[in-house]
RNA sequence: GGCGGAGUAGCCAAGUGGUAAGGCACGGCUCUGCAAAAGCUGUAUUCGUCGGUUCGAUUCCGACCUCCGCCUCCA
């Protein structure tokens, strides 16, 4: 069974194949954060998904070169280093330290390669070199560096691959930025932003001046640079279809980079967005969220990742507190499962059942269809669970083991934290066996509630009580 | 106005031209000194509304209603 995915450039199913040759090797790119600030769970959203993509294609048996942008040089990082006095370099690489650190609280695998923007500013330049060569891209009066989207057409090349763009329809012009207005067409996008004063000491040098990167230059200039011109998987927010990739589509075929009939990229695969309580995220209705925020209020990052795991990703997805707190449950079941596997397997070695593997595999075959396969692990935990009451042998939880370790090295939810109460309770618990056995039940009562009120609760199992964090 | 997406139980969420996965919550049962925990188990005559096609539609077609996103800050 082969993979198929909603490729947003034909709004349809496709099968997945690589450009690679042999069929082995695939390049994935993923628009990353820009790093202005702490990145909200709506971020996280886009970047579990293309851990999933990446985990799954891996689990298909591809070698998968994943690739995440650090936009670090953008009008609000400029903004913010002026109002903090503080340099570039300083302010983004706090925020990119905290986010490699939430990404990894989330269990995601650290992309292969995270480019920087401002440390591929000769890449960049040498692409828009290549633009204004073929004549798509022009020095505008105020020093910038324009994509000219008529001269892109005029080439033959199609704008507007991602999006039905009707021109005629578009209220065009109503957000653009007052310092914008050299050029020559509204629709047109800055490749080099020339240095204003506000830029502070932001700038580098170029052919046509000092300045900066446009907004959406880096991502061409960095995904061609590491996966070369034309590359099997781009992935992004929704919102970011149009302009940056329509955008990164005009910039890097119109450099003329590719070989004939060939694509900037392949597959475009897109994250819905995320609603909190039923809103859209904003900062004055209090739903704004990001990950330390929810640590905060004492989630784990594998509540999150589950929860965001659970939902079908070109779908939006309404993100609760109470959904969190279902997580926490669904995921209590899992480990328990497991918990009476391992006590069951012992130190017995085994393979996965591929009967099982295979309609978890066939779900996610389908554009990455989560919702089935976590059908298909909940069952595999029911009868599981089923053959622990009786009738289990240690080989069979074995191979119970070994199935799910393959399912979740796609769902990565990590394991358990260890829970081990200290010796002080372990004693109390002692003692409860004690009186329970002289039959003074009040007492054995009373060290349950001490117990409880402690953060513990006694689970009575046919091999003895045992405490679990409550 | 243009373009795109969605409406399935209390909540979240799959799916199929042949009679509705799974998770949470809730009820029952097992276990227990009683509990808890855990496990098992039950719970949508019905898939936004109205029509049409069909032996049969939640699934296909049409109309309508509602919600959401994008239309140059955005994951």
């Amino acid at each position: 069974m082969a993979l198929q995915i909603l490729n947003t450039l034909s709004r349809q199913l496709e099968p997945f194949i690589p450009l690679d040759p042999a069929g082995k090797n695939v390049g994935l790119y993923c628009c990353g954060p820009t790093v202005h600030d702490f990145a909200h769970i709506g971020n996280f959203r886009t970047f579990i998904f293309a851990d999933l993509v990446r985990r799954y294609l891996e689990f298909k048996g591809f070698n998968v070169q994943h690739v995440m942008n650090i936009t670090d040089v953008e009008d609000k990082i400029i903004k913010r280093v002026r109002e903090n006095k503080t340099t570039l370099r300083e302010f983004t690489g706090k925020f990119e330290t905290a986010f490699f650190e939430d990404l990894q609280t989330l269990n995601c695998l650290r992309p292969h390669q995270t480019p920087r923007a401002t440390e591929h500013i000769t890449e960049i330049i040498d692409l828009i070199e290549k633009l204004v060569a073929r004549g798509v891209a022009y020095k505008a009066a105020d020093g910038s560096v324009y994509f000219s989207i008529e001269k892109y057409r005029g080439c033959g090349c199609q704008y507007g691959q991602l999006v039905n763009l009707n021109f005629e329809e578009m209220r065009v012009g109503e957000r653009v930025s007052s310092d914008e207005y050299e050029k020559e067409s509204l629709a047109d996008f800055a490749l080099w932003k020339a240095r204003v004063p506000e830029d502070g000491d932001v700038a580098w040098p170029s052919p046509w001046g000092e300045g900066r990167p446009g907004w959406h230059i880096e991502c061409s200039a960095m995904s061609m640079k590491a996966l070369g011109a034309s590359f099997d998987l781009h992935l992004g927010g929704e919102d970011l279809i149009f302009p940056h990739h329509e955008d990164e589509i005009a910039q890097s075929e119109g450099a003329g980079v590719q070989q004939p009939g060939e694509r900037f990229v392949k597959y475009w695969m897109h994250g819905a967005h995320l609603l909190v309580e039923g809103k859209k995220m904003s900062k004055s209705l209090g739903n704004f969220f990001t990950l330390r925020d929810l640590l905060g209020k004492g989630f784990t990052g594998r509540e999150i990742r589950y929860l965001m795991l659970t939902s079908y990703y070109r779908e939006q997805f309404n993100f609760t507190i109470e959904g969190l707190q279902g997580a926490r449950a669904a995921l209590g079941r899992i480990d328990e499962c497991l918990a009476k596997l391992r006590e069951m397997a012992g130190t017995v070695a085994a393979d996965a059942d591929p009967e099982m593997l295979e309609p978890f595999s066939k779900a996610l075959d389908h554009d990455m269809n989560v919702s089935g396969a976590w059908g298909v692990v909940f069952d595999w935990v029911r009868e599981n669970n089923r053959l622990l009451n009786g009738g289990m042998t240690p080989e069979a939880a074995g191979t119970a083991l070994a199935t799910w370790e393959k399912m979740n090295a796609v769902f990565a939810l990590g394991s358990a934290p260890e829970a081990e109460a200290p010796p002080e309770l372990l004693a109390l618990l002692e003692e409860r066996q004690a009186v329970r056995k002289a039959k003074d039940f009040k007492r054995a009562d009373a060290i349950r509630d001490e117990l409880k009120a402690k953060g513990w609760i006694i689970e009575d199992t046919a091999k003895g009580p045992r405490l679990k964090r409550l």
